[in-house]
DNA sequence: CATGAATGAGCTTTCATTCAT
DNA sequence: GATGAATGAAAGCTCATTCAT
């Protein structure tokens, strides 16, 4: 008995996601070298064939992983911040309560967090990454405001998001870590 | 007519260096298994098989580096100054004075505490790191003399430690980029 | 779908033996250093990755071969025919018989004489081999039946088989060769 | 001050003689392919370079020694022998008497043997070797004096030399082994 | 001449990819 | 679709050969 049309589209989509998500974890502890298909495959208890049903190849998959990797709903909700009319030191407040909870809860965010940045480390340009300009302008607000210390915005971008790097990687590391306080992150950017 | 032995012998101790060092910054940057053998060498200017004169394998080659990875000198230097009779607050500030300037000044420091990181990351256990114990407790007598921010000594130390590795991969990637500057550090710490 | 298990694990053993049968003819011929798994993987006519899945490495595929080289169906044989009732003439001129008839039809027989006496060679200790202690056993009964040459019996088994490997060894290396008689034999240790 | 031109050609006829000696054995024990360049030069004691100055190749080294162990002397020994009127069955007494010498006091004649023989295999034609047709002529003698068994003289000749390459061979690897007995010879071919 | 460090061709081994089942 | 054995291209590694000293 076959299956119907739908049901089936819908086993091969969670498949697809399954590897994406579990290969990412795999790929932004490892890297991409060190990060072997029959391993992966293991890891995610399928055989390694099956990949390649869903993957044109190795390089494919990873590229999908990182493009993947782009933080769409982070950056949508800080867009959003940025335009509401609050003293920006409560808005930072906001995205670094965000931030912790998702670095405390979420794996996925950390693995994207991981791979982002390491992609942006290779790109040699950090700063026309969307999130380092939004964040950039709240804190440029936070400065007219004289709650922010004088610094280059981007710059303090820059340590604000390496930071939440940071601590991103120890979480895919390190099993028992305490993990990152939004007063941390905070005191970053204030006076 | 051979070369005497002690030429022979420095000629030896120089080419290791010479390898162990040029790998060095290859090994940070890609990691491992994106580490050719056939490019190290050839950014080197050595042959391939001249590698293997003097280590056995990339792996021990790696291993070494890593190993080699250790800070020995800033970790005496903070030893040094943990004993002095001043106030925290100046100790940390020699510390950071020092650290950023091997940042800008050191690739060699850069890829060391990039490994050294790194290795940490992977051993799941930074705290028995004596780079960061050191450091603690000098931020435990900064805490007793008010200067520093009430917070787990040892989860300063990470943040501190975190923040010099973040710049120092920045500056083994990012060409032009603007330097870790003492006061960023600093006040990672101060109250 | 998938090759059921028993089937899957029918053509593994298959193919290890394949790969062990292949081989020991090519080791038996141009020894270790001199035998290519390149070579080795055309003469087998599979891939090279394919000795790989069933040998950890060149090495351990000659190890497991000379192992496998220990002639256990003839020690049998001889130790069933040692205890028997009749004259050590009769039992000697049963053995040459049968290793003539091997010698002439079995070239996997050739292959692990060859290969024993080589590592027994190696080893340098020839007479713990038990094939050469059942020997000399006979040989001793039958120099009490005077039927044998006075000599040290573990030198006549030394002799005894040390022709049988050189037919062997001439067995793998000349095409057109006049076979071994079990009178030659027979003819090294009676009076 | 220079050496004479006799006494530098003689060095050189020295280090010569002594790289083909030194290496015959290495090779007769190990083959061409597990013999390395740098074990010889080692087991020598020279330098790797050294043997280059003497040779062109690993592969000339091996040829030249190969050529060198067609055993002239004993050759021509037989060859004379041949044509004394005595008895076969004295002849071929001599002849064993003097291979158990050889055998037992110069190593170098081992290694003649084991490579000739070793080298006869491979070329899959024992027969057109003066060595084993002047044996037989001898043997046909002895046939037709009724004191050697009624056999093919080139079966009986390659039996004959066949042995003395197996007690060669043995020397070569055994350290403590019973020498081979001008009897054990002669009762090969004598009825 | 003699040396042994350096080289790279050619070997061994791995692993991304294919494919028969 | 799913599998994992088979493959061979590409990586790691060895060793015959060269060459500066």
């Amino acid at each position: 008995m076959p299956k119907s049309k739908e049901q089936c589209e819908r086993m091969r989509e969670d498949m697809r996601s399954k590897i994406l998500k579990e290969s990412s974890l795999y790929f932004a502890r490892n890297g991409f070298g060190d990060t072997k298909i029959s391993d992966l495959a293991k890891h995610i208890g399928i055989g390694q064939g099956t990949i390649y049903l869903y993957f044109k190849s190795k390089e494919e998959l990873f590229d999908e992983i990182r493009a993947a990797a782009d933080n769409k709903e982070e950056l949508k909700k800080i867009k959003l911040l940025k335009k509401l009319p609050v003293p920006a030191k409560i808005k930072i407040d906001k995205v670094s309560e965000e931030v912790c909870r998702l670095l405390a809860e979420d794996e996925a965010f950390c693995v994207r967090i991981t791979l982002q940045t390491q992609l942006l480390l290779e790109s040699e340009d950090m700063h026309t990454e969307e999130l380092y300009k939004e964040l950039a302008a709240i804190i440029k607000q936070g400065q007219k405001e004289k709650s922010f210390i004088k610094e280059d915005p981007m710059y303090l971008a820059d340590l604000y998001w390496g930071n939440v790097y940071l601590f991103a990687l120890k979480r895919l590391f390190v099993k028992e870590m305490s993990p990152l306080k939004k007063e941390t992150l905070n005191r970053l950017l204030e006076v």
